[in-house]
DNA sequence: CTAATAGTGTCTTTAAGACATTATGAA
DNA sequence: TTCATAATGTCTTAAAGACACTATTAG
C-alpha cells in the first residue's frame, strides 16, 4: 500500500504534477585552484635546481574586475556535478584534463559578486608540472601561472573566560614577471562554548577578482594542512622523480625547509624504488623512484 | 582613468545596464548532520554510566520520501549564506542554537532530488547533550535523535600498475526505539596517475530520504578522521566535565576502547583542572575539569 | 681533485602502547 | 569492607629531530 499525502496523492502523482516555486536561486560556480611545483633554471652545472610553487589564474576581459586576475571556472551546468563543472571548465579554459581534484568549500556571501546572487563551489587541483601543455589557454583566454607565496604577518591571540579570540593576517603574493598581485587576508576565530566562528576577510585585494583572495589562501591552507599525513605531493611531482625532488616540493608547499633523512624514513613509503638513475647532475646521481599512492 | 570594457562601458555603467540571463539555476538547500553525546542510563549505583552517539533527524510529513527520516535543513535564502541558513533551519526546527558547526561537502548530483535541480551544502553541528532542549521542534515537524553506528563490512583493495581501486561497504545504522533505519554505503576510489576518484553509492537505503546516508556516512567518517588531531570532542561535553567522560566521547566516536593513561597524557591538554569533583559515584570521585579550547 | 649532492648511521628526544599499582568514597 | 573507578608510575616501542659521516659523479 503505497503512502499518500495529505491531498491524497502517492509519490508518483505528486512528482507528476510538482512544479517548481519561483524564487530566486542562485547562480552556481565552480572556481579551481590549480596548482604545480616548477622546477627554475640553474645556470650552475653542479647546483640542483630549485622548485616554486604556482598556480594559474585567467585574466578577465569583462566587467566586473575586468583586466584583474581570477581562478578558472565557471557556472555548473543542470546536467552535471560542480566537479564536473570544474573539469569542464578546466579543459576549456587551459587545455588541462585528467587531474587531482579536491572539493575545497563553498563560498556563500550574497554579495560576494557584484552582479547577482553567486555562489562558489571551489576546488584545488595538482598538477605535475610537465604534464602542462604550454600551448595551452590558447583561445581568447590568458591563462598564466603565477609563483604563490602565503606568509603570516601577524597573529593575535587572546584568551578568554570560556574560549579565545584569535586574528591572524596573512599576506598573499602571486607574481608573473612585472605582474605582482598582492592580498591581505584576515581570519579571525572567535570561541566560546557556543562553537565556534571562523571568518576570512579580505583586508585589501590588488589585481585579484572577487573574493579569490579568500579562496586561494583558503586552498594554500588546505595544502599545507594535508600535505604531511597523506600522499597528496604526489600529485605535483613527474612519473618519475627523486626522494629530493619530493622533499623539495614538501618545502615549498610548507614554506621551510626539512631534514633529510627524517623526511626518508618518513615518506620513502610513498616511493617505490626503479633501477634507474638521475643523470648528467654533477654530482652523485640520485636513484629514480615511481609513485606508490597509499591505498584505502 | 577607468577601465571600460569592448562596449566603452565603466564598472558602474556595466553593473547597472547588468541583467541575469534566464540560464537554469539550481536550489540550494543547507543541510545539516547533529551529533550529540547521550549519557545512558545506568542501574547499577557503583557504575558509570555509558554514552551514545546520537544523530537528529525529522520526519518528513509529505512527498517526495514521505514518513521517511530526513536531516534538519531547508532552502537558502537571497540574503544570507549557507551558513547562516543552516542556522536559521536547525533553529526554526529545532529550537537549537549556537552551536559548533562546519561545513562538510557540496553535494550537487543533478537528480539526488526527484522534484528538481538541488544541491546540497552540507554541515556538521555538534551539541552538548545537555544543552538539547527536549520540548524542542514542538511545531508540527516531528524531530527525534537516533543512535547512530557505522561499521566497515568489507574493504577490497587492488593494488593497480600505477595506483589501486578500493571499495568499501559502510553499513549505517540508525536506531529510535523500535525505528531502525539502516544503509548501505559503498566508498569507491579508483588512484591512477590521472588523479584520484572518489565516489559514494548509496547501495541500499531504507527509511532515510534522499542521499542523507551518504551525507550522514560522510559527517561520521569526517568526524572520526578530526577527532584525534584537533579539540572538535569538547562541543560534546558539559561545561564541566570528567577525564573519563571526555575519554567515552572519543570512544564512541571511533567505535573502539582507548588505553586510560596514554588518553589522559595526550589530551589533559584539552582540560582546564579545577578544584571540583563529581560526587556520589559509588566510588572515587574524579576531578572535574573545564574546556581549554585549542587556539591558533 | 673538487664541489655538490646522495644516501645512511646513530644518538637524542618525544610520544604512544601496554599494563600494573595505589588511592578513594558511597553503600 | 567492598566494588568500581580515579589517577599515576613505568617499562616498552616507535617515530621524529639533529647532525655527522661516507659514497659518487661530471667536469
Amino acid at each position: 500500500m503505497e503512502p499518500r499525502d495529505k491531498n491524497g496523492l502517492t509519490e508518483k502523482e505528486f512528482l507528476a504534477q510538482y512544479r517548481p516555486g519561483d524564487y530566486e536561486r542562485p547562480s552556481v560556480a565552480a572556481d579551481m585552484v590549480i596548482f604545480t611545483a616548477k622546477v627554475c633554471k640553474e645556470e650552475n652545472y653542479r647546483k640542483l635546481p630549485k622548485k616554486k610553487l604556482q598556480l594559474l589564474l585567467i585574466k578577465r576581459g569583462g566587467h566586473p574586475y575586468i583586466n584583474t586576475w581570477a581562478l578558472s571556472g565557471g557556472f555548473v551546468n543542470p546536467d552535471e556535478t560542480t566537479e564536473q563543472a570544474a573539469k569542464r571548465e578546466l579543459l576549456e579554459e587551459t587545455g588541462i584534463d585528467n587531474i587531482y581534484l579536491e572539493q575545497l568549500y563553498t563560498f556563500s556571501d550574497p554579495h560576494r559578486d557584484p552582479r547577482m546572487w553567486v555562489m562558489s563551489c571551489s576546488y584545488m587541483a595538482l598538477v605535475d608540472s610537465g604534464k602542462i601543455n604550454v600551448s595551452a589557454g590558447d583561445d581568447a583566454k590568458c591563462a598564466e601561472w603565477f609563483d604563490v607565496s602565503l606568509k603570516t604577518e601577524n597573529t593575535d591571540i587572546n584568551e578568554t573566560n570560556n574560549g579565545f579570540t584569535s586574528v591572524t593576517d596573512y599576506i598573499l603574493s602571486l607574481q608573473k614577471d612585472n605582474d605582482l598581485l598582492k592580498a591581505k587576508i584576515r581570519l579571525t576565530k572567535i570561541r566560546t562554548d557556543n562553537g565556534i566562528d571562523t571568518k576570512y576577510d579580505i583586508i585589501s585585494s590588488d589585481g585579484l577578482a572577487f573574493d579569490h583572495a579568500k579562496i586561494i589562501t583558503f586552498a594554500i591552507l588546505r595544502l599545507r594542512g594535508k600535505v604531511t599525513y597523506t600522499d597528496i605531493a604526489l600529485n605535483l611531482v613527474p612519473e618519475y622523480f627523486t626522494l629530493t625532488e619530493l622533499q623539495q616540493v614538501y618545502e615549498i608547499i610548507l614554506d621551510r625547509e626539512l631534514l633529510k633523512a627524517p623526511f626518508r624514513r618518513k615518506y620513502s613509503t610513498l616511493a617505490e624504488e626503479t633501477d634507474m638513475f638521475a643523470k648528467y647532475s654533477g654530482h652523485r646521481p640520485s636513484k629514480l623512484f615511481r609513485k606508490k599512492w597509499l591505498a584505502e
